[in-house]
Formats: C-alpha cells, structure tokens, sequence
DNA sequence: TTGAACTCTCTTGCATACAAGAACTCTATC
DNA sequence: GATAGAGTTCTTGTATGCAAGAGAGTTCAA
C-alpha cells in the first residue's frame, strides 16, 4: 500500500544502488548497533563486491548522519546525542506542520482518503490492544501526510531527518506509554478534520501540537533507552 | 566577522575535504554553469590528484543536489527546476519561522546583538544605495538568524538548502527590484523586535512573512532568469 | 608492578588499470 | 539528401595494489 519511505523513497533520475539501501536499512532497523565497526574489507566480502561501492555507500551514509567515518581507524554506526534528537524533533515538528498545511491546501487528493483509512484501521489497532500494527500504522500516517504535502524537497529533507532518527525504533518504543495510544488516535483524527475544512493555519498548529506532544513521549522512551544501557 | 557558511559552516568531527569546497564553491557561485560538464579526470588534473577523491566529491554534490550524475555518460551541474525552487522558498520559509522562534525562546544571546548591528549597516546601505553590500547584509542577517537557534540539525538542513538555492545569485538579483530594499530591511527590523520581546510565536510568523514576501520577489527573478536564457 | 617503547595488525586514503556502456562521427547504402 | 550501421572515443563503474596512520599488544627495563 504505502511505501516503506524510511529506507527508500526518492524518485530521482539515478536509483539508489542497492547496497546503500541495504546497508543504511541495517543501521536503520538495529541490525548493527550504533558503536559497532563497519570495516570495509568485511562488508566488501559479504556484498560480494569490491571496496570500491561499500566505500561509496559508507561515505553516503556518513553524510546523512548516520555513520562517522573516522581516518585510518575505522566506519562506526553512530548514535544520536539526546541534543541531537531533541534538535531533530524540533525539526520533525516545522516539517510536518508544514507539511500539514501545504495538505490543507490542496484540499481533496487521494492521501486524506489514505489518512482517513489510517485512522479508521488504527481505532480497530487500538481497540485489539495490537501496538505493534498501531506503531504501523502511526508511521504510515505520517509518511501519508507528508508525501501528500506533495513537496519532493520536503520528502528529502524528511527522509533524512526520518533515517537519522531510525523512527520507528523510537516509535515503538514510545506507544508502550500507558494512554499514548488512544491519544495519538484522537490526534490523528483532529489532525484529519482541520485538513479536511482546508484550513492550512488550524492544520499546522494541531499538527505541530501532536508532533510536540509525542516527540516528548519519544525523547522519554529514548532517554530511558540510554539508562538502561549505562545503568551507573 | 560572520563565517561564509553558504560554502563551509559544519563543525563535525571529520573536517570536510578542501576538494570538496571547492567544487561546490565553483558551482554555488557559478563558475562552472548549470550543464556544464564536470568530468573526473579533467578534473583529477586540474586538482592534481586522482580520480578517486574527485568521485567522492562528486558523488557527495549529487546527493546535495548540485550534479547530477549519469551513469557511463558524465557529471553534470544541475539546474534546480522552477518547480524545485518553489519547493524549497517553502522549505526556506519553515526553517527560518523555526529558527526565529528558537531565538526568540532564547532570548538575549550574542546572535541577537549582531543582527540589531546588521540593521544598523543595512540603514547606511540602503542610504548609500549600495545594493551589493546590501546583498551581502541580507545574507548576513539570515545566516546569523539561524546560528542564533543554536540547533545544529537545522543548520545542517538549512545549509543543504541555501547550496541547493545558490542563494546569493538569486538574492542579489531580486534585490534589483524596486523599493524591495527599504521594505527588507524595515522586515528585518520588525523580526528582531518580535525576537526582542522573546514573542517565539509572533518572531516565527514576522519572519515567515518576510520569507514568503523575499520569496515572491526572488521566483519572480528566477523566473525572468529563465526567460531571458530561452528567449524562444 | 608500572611504564615506556617498539612492533605488528588492522583500518581507511589514494592511485591506477581495466571493464562496460553511452553517444557521437563517419561511412556506406538506398 | 536521408538513414542505418559500425567503429571510435569519451564517460563513469569496479577491482586491486600500495601507502600511511592509528591503536592494540608485547616486551623489556626500572
């Protein structure tokens, strides 16, 4: 239905080789862990491909924020400070109001059909408890929104900042707050309404308001991730 | 006084490579003209280095949006669509509403007391009529703006962008236009009283006002850019 | 036991050779 | 004159070899 978007989305002339949608998937989703060594010999022999690309992609990756290449020592997965995420869900805020109110502009499009769909099928998550098909379905709410901004410019930028977050990691995380479920479907909802009364001023405060509102669930459930990691 | 930052601004860890700033610096600032070819080996040459840390950087510029690379047939400079530049005065106006709230939150803050001094030379520039200096003001005063968030994600972004918008060749054009100078700079008085009175809400919609007004300005001399270069 | 120096290994950085393909040019043919 | 085709040339894509440096481990001396 929606496409993933976290780890492809761009339709730029040159697609994205395989390799770095891969690699950069792996860090995305936890497959590597941030402080884990990419070498580059390693990687080239379990692509089957020479230094060469693996270098490319890392050097890609390096770019989006995602891995630090340090000189002739080695390529880290690299982990977000807590002023990092809090800086990139500030930003997550502006781009999705933004995008919120460029929707409410457009008025009738397919997307508000798909994010009325969405809201639907989460109220049948919420009611089952699945906070796994919600945190779902939460993702594709958002990607929804924003692809339906129909600002490619702003889909980058958002894909970026999206990956840099790994969000849905933080996401799942953060629906297992008690009470965060209901209210984020009451958010989605609203959010919905004002879109729909194609009012792009009402659109991006509620918007901004939910973003705010579960960037702090978020921050929480990643600053608590942090204490379970160096517990002294 | 105030770093460049359209060319070079990012305090990483990895200091990026004298190659690449370069390069984007020819391109940014029109050396080298939208189609034009940038081939690897030529270039390798005139740098006097291989093809190997040429590629690197120009792979890099394509994922800033600078070149565009065709696979087996060449490098190229790339020219952002008039669509592409619509997008991203939205973008443009969204992170610097952000920026001006953040600065505004803040408060009292070095940042603050260089934007009231770029007003004041700003006064004597449009006195003068010195559109140039003036140009170079402008820029000043928005870079400064979003240094003073002190948000170093939305620097980045907002960095990425202003290199993909070649910014200050469309600035000093639109700033052709007349009487636009007089109303610039009484915009940017009004921003820094809004910031002044820590109002973040009323900071970040001056500033999106006089984001969207500069826009309108600099479509319009794109536009007419466009025109004069296809005359047919 | 501690500390310093040295060596050894592993990493990325860079140069270069070769492969593959796109596009242009020139020629032959209709 | 127009067009199809082959060949040439230019481009980027990839593999690989070597250089340089960081860092861990070891050894030796105090």
């Amino acid at each position: 239905m929606q496409e993933s978007s976290i780890v492809e989305s761009k339709a730029r002339s040159n697609p994205e080789t395989p390799l770095l949608g891969r690699l950069r998937q792996m860090i995305v989703t936890g497959v590597v862990q941030p402080g884990d060594l990419l070498a580059e010999t390693a990687l080239a022999q379990d692509f089957e491909v020479s230094r060469t690309p693996i270098r490319e992609a890392l050097k890609q990756l390096e770019r989006e924020g995602l891995v630090e290449v340090r000189a002739r020592v080695g390529t880290f997965v690299r982990k977000p400070t807590q002023r990092e995420i809090h800086e990139m869900f500030s930003l997550k805020e502006a781009f999705e109001g933004l995008a919120a109110g460029l929707l409410a502009r457009r008025g009738a499009v397919p997307e508000l059909d798909q994010l009325k769909e969405n809201v639907a099928r989460s109220q049948q998550a919420v009611e089952r408890g699945d906070a796994e098909l919600y945190s779902q379905l939460v993702h594709e709410f958002h990607s929804t929104l924003v692809a339906g901004a129909d600002n490619r410019k702003l889909s980058e930028h958002y894909d970026l900042l999206m990956n840099q977050l790994a969000y849905h990691r933080i996401v799942s995380q953060t629906l297992s707050l008690p009470g965060r479920l209901q209210n984020s479907k009451d958010e989605h909802q609203a959010i919905i309404d004002a879109i729909s009364s194609k009012d792009p001023l009402a659109a991006e405060l509620v918007m901004r308001r939910h973003v705010a509102a579960s960037s702090q669930s978020a921050a929480l459930a990643a600053m608590k991730e942090e204490d379970e990691e160096q517990p002294g």
